[in-house]
DNA sequence: CTGAAAGCGCTTACAG
DNA sequence: CTGAAAGCGCTTACAG
């Protein structure tokens, strides 16, 4: 699935026992002078045969093919990736906890990389040092470019990161100079989700924030704020609970929101793991989601529908996230123009309305 | 986190400004010469000081260290694993889609891996052809062995992997020879479930199953029969709906249930996923947990602790199956010997009383 | 302890 | 359309 070659030497095709056990039995020690050897060919036409087909004769494609096929001949990876310059393979950049959102963000990524005949190697974003390695790795020939999934990426090494000229591709992380990045229309969702509330007769809100500096938590905070405040509530009449995304945090959200003397009747949360953390503490405290206090999550992640009661939320598309990312970047790994309105592809995301949110209480 | 020769090269000391951007800048064309021109040495003497250091002089290799760090030298991959006929790197096999059982394990492997030493490579397990790619990959030089977490591979598959000579180690699935697997004393788990069930008075049980042929399905069923039996239930007395460890398999499971003439009041699901799935399903028909049906579930996911009401559960040690698994594949790997009695390590898996299991109905 | 040299398995101009 | 040959960037016996 990560490895373009394969779909060119093996398949259902190599499955069966006869000549290929023998040959991978010894260790996969089949080279591509054996297939030459065995085609009756040289060296330098079974790598044509196998990685540009049509500079061969159809005949002896066919039969260097078919000894390929028999022998069960594999290029071995280094040789060729060291020999060509390139990996066919792509980094991908996440947080070291892989959370339900990134896991299926991941698998757009994986699908449409798969497709496209490259590789998938996983890098997780620990505490510093980050960036550094990224470009470490691909200078050093293990990648031919970097997925950059996480929007914790300090702004700094993203700048450094582009400015080495290495291929690299984010998403809803901005980064400096023409890279593309794969958005998503975060403000409008986010303002899609005040009107619902607004529109359910609430006058008193709350947002659970993003980490700090974080650019989906600004957008989200900036979408929410201006569709109150057209509504005549002002940005600083909302109450910010602090929060990283986290479910933990979404329950330290809860049981501020259960100390405050004057308690909003509606609260945004910019991640649903949040929103499903504030749902536990707040109906554990013995308070009724909606009937005390509306709740509207953001991701869309899978879970949401599972809780009680079903979470409203925006809904990211986030395996066409990690599709468009992929497709972007290999398209720059391989030079292929990309237009300038290309760049910056703007999903939409859509709120999805649940049983957590409902008329504001009569009070 | 996955490159071992990171820690010789890099880390915090090449972040800086100076020479290391010139270097990275001009596309990581430092190469080993440059490296050696540099430090007065030949090329052999700085592969050495970075692989070997104690055969090198201590203050030739310092000399050469520092030219490295100043450089921002990264050895290339693809020619070390070429020379090296090792790549350091691991190729870890999940099911395509990644849940959040999976997630955990990976994470254990991951920090593992990356104290190890070694690198990982993500294979998802599509449909067929599975085995096959495995050992393709491996043989083709990508990876030196195989950690199998997914227990879908069939069997056979496995065995001709074993028999291939590709170092592998499995998690929770049987691998024919003595290929080290790494084992959760399921039945012993589902046998604290059935007792907890037992303890709370249930005569009528139930269990959600996993996919056909799989072993830890069978390892729980067994466990929960065994103990059910000891109580007088027969295993024919048990209802056994059908699932495959998904959430929907779990809803499908909570369908037939609530269509049953003479329902269980106690039921195990064998993942806590469709746990999930049935819960939902029950409650949405108005029924009542524990009240109407007490419900455990099997895994431990984080979900699991913030579903209404809490789930009963078999929580797993999943960091530290993938931390094991992959430690005895590095050995595996490196040629250290593994004593008989480290290849099956069995761990413990502990029930995890919520608030969705509870005093059989006095029907 | 260090260096010169072979060679890992491929791909790719360069001829023909 | 095909082949001979160079060479990708390293590591590793082999000498010294």
């Amino acid at each position: 699935m990560f490895w373009g070659a394969a779909k060119v030497t093996v398949d259902k095709t190599s499955t069966g026992k006869g000549g290929v056990a023998t040959a991978v039995g010894r260790g996969g020690a089949v080279h591509i002078a054996d297939v030459a050897a065995h085609a009756g060919v040289s060296i330098a036409t079974v790598s044509r045969a196998l990685t540009n087909p049509d500079r061969v004769n159809p005949a002896t494609r066919a039969r260097v093919l078919e000894v390929v096929r028999a022998l069960g001949y594999m290029p071995n990876v280094s040789a060729r990736s060291l020999r060509a310059a390139r990996t066919r393979t792509v980094l991908v950049m996440l947080p070291s906890f892989l959370t339900p959102f990134f896991t299926v963000l991941l698998k757009g990524v994986d699908d449409a990389l798969s497709e496209l005949g490259y590789g998938l190697l996983m890098g997780s974003v620990h505490e510093h040092d980050q960036a550094v390695r990224l470009v470490d790795m691909t200078a050093a020939g293990q990648a031919d470019g970097v997925l950059l999934l996480d929007g914790r990426i300090p702004r700094g090494s993203a700048r450094s990161l582009a400015e080495l000229h290495v291929p690299i591709v984010g998403v809803s992380v901005p980064l400096p100079g023409d890279a593309p990045v794969v958005l998503v229309r975060e403000r409008q969702a986010a303002a899609a989700a005040a009107a619902h509330l607004l529109a359910l007769g609430h006058r008193r809100f709350g947002y659970i924030t993003g980490p700090a500096g974080n650019h989906v938590d600004a957008e989200r905070w900036a979408g929410y704020a201006a569709t109150l405040a057209e509504a005549g509530i002002a940005p600083a009449a909302i109450h910010r609970f602090p929060g990283d995304f986290r479910v933990e945090t979404g329950r330290a959200a809860g049981r501020r929101y259960l100390a405050l003397p004057d308690r909003p009747s509606a609260i945004f949360a910019a991640s649903d793991m949040m929103a499903i953390g504030f749902l536990k503490e707040v109906r554990g405290a013995g308070l009724a989601v909606p009937g005390d206090v509306s709740l509207v999550g953001y991701d869309g992640i899978e879970f949401a529908d599972y809780c009680e009661p079903v979470l409203t939320t925006i809904r990211q598309p986030r395996e066409a996230m990690g599709r468009a990312a992929a497709t972007l970047l290999v398209r720059l790994i391989e030079g292929q123009p990309i237009a300038p309105e290309e760049r910056r592809p703007e999903l939409a995301a859509e709120l999805r309305i649940g049983g957590s949110s409902g008329p504001a209480p009569a009070s």
